[in-house]
DNA sequence: CGCAATTCGTAGAGCGATCTACAAGCCCTC
DNA sequence: GAGGGCTTGTAGATCGCTCTACGAATTGCG
């Protein structure tokens, strides 16, 4: 009575229309050595005819499954996209195919998006996620071939590609002084989810920060989110807001914010943009240089660190994994300032009301 | 000399380890009839110390794979990852991992994403492209349990779920209209990659903004984007901004601009930037009402269509079919009109240098 | 206490591909 | 024309799991 899910079409049909093995059949399959051309052609035109398509889960099982994965650490974040972007330009006239396992909103859900993956037999996987513990990788890289994007320390099982953080951070941080500003202030996510060490890039652009703010002779200052930020639903940029407007109220000069990634820097300019302050009087400098960055509505200044370009890469690193490579590489990619409107020489606060610049009561 | 690639644990392992039999190890795995307290337990401790992961190719090949694909037509809209968020709230805590095969750039690779799932043995498919062919989507449908978001048409073999396009162009339409617009363009994609069949969101809309501007008495107006717009890196939405721009040169007076999506409308506000004009001069109306619509400095009219919740009823039809539902579901989810800064009361425009609304010389 | 019903566990076929052997046919070359 | 080396195709084991069928052990009940 209810529709017939129809059986499909296996590799043993092909064979018999055929006329040939089921051997013969996958060697075509697989472009391998030993086929005739007019053999190829019979193949061929029956697969045609009959619309077959091999199952990559039967070709897992002993073969490879010609699937790459990707993990994202978060759906919401724009910048992921970029690397994706990258990634399938790279591998469009290959023969392998690219899927996406997002990483749950949760705190450290990183692994298990990358076991679904792993679970999945796919070729080769390229992750993201920082949060993930060095060993636990080195063991997955033993077993399926491994690219990391964001991570500084190298590893011996896998293949490493991250921006300069460090330069990065220097940039965004030199900048905002070039421009004039004496307070510049670090915007990150919790304590507890940065660990300055140098798996993760957060992590670096902190050093960075530290670093740079150091050799200017300035003093280092946080805001950060609330550690369940993630969790949100709108990726915690309504967090990032708060914590930036409690900062904004409190402070009465100038100040530079340099945001360790868009998202965050999003929620500095809505807090910015509540309090009615010009760019002059909090400037922000963002870091990914996402889309939006770039609309003129937007005009958010931040440090791009090309993005697509490292998909591309990560998909090269990858595929000469497959390949058989067996010693690691360690890929950096050199950030570029973006400056816009965002970032602008300090300007005083001037009194609501008041349109002339008088001398201010308060220091 | 090179690195062991270890060979991972398997069922068989499991069992030697625990002192049974594969079935019974099986059994356990899939929470099947048959075991006792005990076995359970013991099966569940070598599980445990082993660290076994059962491969989802393997499990495919006779039952389930577990897994739940998701195929989105574009990694850049914004509104998808919505749609993807949703989802997963939804499977948190089902045995469901849920993988996401992006369609390439190209025109119409629909399909092939979603063959790469098929072909993956997912045990059901949502997939959102609205350029594959009804026939085509049947046939699959006969094979794997399936649900198409914005396909207005429903179907037999497959469930459908969409916004009520028709509404929502109504919503934008008149919102523009109570304003005081009296000149209400329509920004939508090329022609060629529109028809206005029941099956595509972007025809829906176009439907129900001729429907809308014929009962208010106006005349529909169209700014269409470049065929090829997909296919540029940032989405197109350079060419819509030089669409955009084109038609407001020529225009003169007002314009209320309802554009087919957010990314579409971004690419009008960056057009009415560049020119210089006020949400009176040109407001507009997007669709979606992506993230980035609601932020202060874009403040994006836009109509909400909830992306998260539809994701969470595309789930819920998926695993209904997937328990043996057979007769097919079509929902459809109602829109919501956010009026922001981008829409506001017509206003007439101003000769550039002038601060004085004189007579216009021209014409 | 004997027989049927129920519970618990195992054996073994099968899913759809790959891939290693190996056999058959063919072409040279001496 | 015998022997060696290619080329072309096939047979059959194998990957890791699921699931049907069935046997053994336990329980229920008149």
């Amino acid at each position: 009575m209810t529709i017939q899910a129809k059986r499909s079409v296996t590799i043993e049909d092909v064979a018999r229309h055929a006329g040939v093995s089921r051997a013969a059949v996958s060697k075509v399959l697989r472009d391998a050595y030993g086929v005739s051309a007019a053999m190829r052609a019979r193949v061929e035109a029956s697969i045609a005819e009959l619309d077959y398509r091999p199952k990559a889960s039967a070709r897992a099982m002993r073969g490879s499954s010609y699937t790459l994965g990707f993990e994202i650490p978060s759906i919401h974040n724009h910048f992921f996209p970029k690397i994706i972007t990258g990634a399938m330009t790279e591998l469009a006239h290959s023969p392998y195919q690219l899927i996406i396992a997002p990483a749950g909103p949760d705190h450290d859900q990183g692994p298990q998006a990358i076991e679904v993956l792993a679970d999945r037999q796919v070729d080769g996987i390229v992750a993201i996620s920082s949060r993930v513990p060095q060993p636990w990788l080195e063991e997955l890289g033993r077993a399926t071939p491994l690219v990391m994007i964001g991570r500084h320390q190298p590893s011996v099982s896998y293949d490493t590609l991250c921006g300069d953080d460090l330069a990065g951070a220097a940039l965004a941080v030199r900048h905002l002084y070039e421009l004039g500003h004496r307070r510049i202030v670090h915007v990150t996510l919790a304590e507890s989810r940065v660990d300055t060490s140098p798996d993760t890039p957060h992590g670096m652009r902190v050093v960075g920060y530290e670093r740079a703010m150091a050799e200017l002779g300035l003093t280092p200052e946080y805001v950060r989110t609330s550690p369940d930020q993630s969790s949100a639903a709108d990726g915690g940029q309504e967090l990032v807001k708060q914590a930036v407007l409690e900062f904004l109220r409190a402070a009465d000069g100038p100040v530079g914010i340099f945001a360790a990634h868009d998202e965050l820097a999003l929620g500095a300019l809505e807090a910015i943009a509540e309090l009615g302050l010009t760019p002059g009087q909090a400037s922000v400098v963002g870091y990914d240089d996402t889309d939006i960055a770039a609309h003129p509505k937007m005009s958010m200044s931040s440090i791009n660190q090309s993005g697509t370009q490292m998909g591309v890469i990560a998909v090269r690193l990858l595929l000469e994994r497959i390949a058989g490579r067996a010693d690691s590489v360690h890929e950096v990619v050199a950030p570029k300032l973006m400056a816009r409107g965002s970032s602008a020489p300090p300007e005083p606060r001037v009194p609501k009301a008041a349109d002339v610049p008088s001398a201010d009561p308060t220091e």
